[in-house]
DNA sequence: TCATCAATAATCCATTTGGATAGTTTTTTT
DNA sequence: AAAAAAACTATCCAAATGGATTATTGATGA
């Protein structure tokens, strides 16, 4: 049984999908949230062996969209794969969702024997989904690369995570290894005060240690 | 009929792939050359609507590559779609190809009614052809772009700390903010065996801390 | 002007980490 | 088979970190 997860803020659209999975018994939808806030808090809530192993995320919801879901998802839980599910294939959300760590991008219109044949294979063979069309999309925009639009190579994404400029400073110094007392020193302010940015940091990376957020800033390109 | 061109130096390659595509009659198979020169060569001598619409095209050929050809092949014609087809999946040539103007990217070892298939598709409906290994291959080449090979990515950056293999997988762990437990858990191993093996890393890597570790880790491409 | 927000600072408390040390078991090499 | 190297387990202690809460200041904006 492999074990997977629905996001999307339309409850029918959940429903019908989990039903489309549950015909063959070889999927068990354990995990279905209305936004990327309730999935990720229902991720916390289960055991490493309890928690899905492939996601289906719809992009457009309130709250917390897909993509940013997926960035600090597949940061939190690098084991997990998400796939895109949406219903138009809008160039731009397939760039930024495959930046932000989507493994596959598939369109709903698919029918679920599709879906399920396709999401079978990403188990087992870990190739990613994508349906042709899409990915004839990539082949183009890796052709023609949209104007400026998006940085392939190490350059500084944008800010995905809203950090100000304070935080963006303290999180390299971070990266750097320092510690807070370090840090305080260099930026003459109290080893209170950094202590305080850095749980702020946390807080908007959706971490919880040092690790995670170093492990965020350094796969997302935050530097 | 859908006309095709078999580029490859390999004369048996090229018949057992004019058969299998011969053997459902939508193929007319009909310009057959054994490396970029000579298929130039032919494309020349052909008039406008006798050449073909989809090139299969081998990478590894003598006098010019299947790179070269695609490249200038592309812009000589350009309504002319080329799908490299390949034993192996070499993650060089699959960005190379791309931007040489491939549209599709195929395993050899693809079945032939697979192939079929996929040149149908991407004859009707522009469909790019990727085998879902590389589509795979390709999506992780832009979420993590080549890291700038510099010199020291090219060496041994292997051996350069003399970590042993438990102590990279543990460094591994450590740098998706993983903390002593969550390791020991994944590991089966006790949380103070993890925490032994981290003090050993950071003796090697001389260092004291979680976040110079990482630092070194992620600097220093040691994962 | 009033409200909001970022940056600053501090305290209490629980958890995690780093260091030192001392063992046992497994694997590899000689 | 003996010796050496990795891997494993443990305990004590001190330091660093994370979380919650409260509060002041200055800048920005409605």
């Amino acid at each position: 049984m492999i074990r997977i997860g629905i996001v999307d803020d339309k409850k029918n659209n959940r429903i019908i999908l989990a039903d489309k999975l549950r015909r063959n018994n070889l999927f068990d939808v354990r995990l279905d949230a209305a936004n990327g806030e309730q999935f990720l808090q229902k991720m916390m809530e289960l055991k490493f062996d309890e928690r899905p192993e492939i996601v289906l995320m719809d992009l457009e919801m309130p709250i917390m969209d897909g993509i940013v879901t997926i960035a600090t998802g597949s940061s939190l839980y690098p084991g997990v794969r998400y796939v895109v599910l949406t219903t138009f294939d809008d160039d731009d959300r397939i760039f930024n969702a495959i930046k932000a760590g989507a493994c596959g991008y598939l369109l709903k219109e698919e029918s679920g024997e599709i879906i399920a044949d396709i999401l079978v294979n990403l188990w087992t063979n870990g190739a990613g989904p994508i349906s042709p069309s899409i990915a004839y999309k990539i082949l183009q925009m890796i052709q023609n690369p949209p104007p400026v639009k998006l940085p392939l190579a190490g350059k500084k994404s944008e800010n995905l995570f809203q950090l100000s400029e304070r935080e963006k400073e303290i999180l390299r110094f971070l990266c750097q290894g320092l510690e807070y007392k370090e840090i305080a020193l260099k930026l003459s302010i109290s080893a209170n005060t950094v202590k305080k940015h850095v749980i702020n940091i946390y807080d908007k990376l959706h971490v919880n240690s040092k690790g995670h957020a170093l492990h965020i800033a350094y796969t997302k390109n935050l530097l």
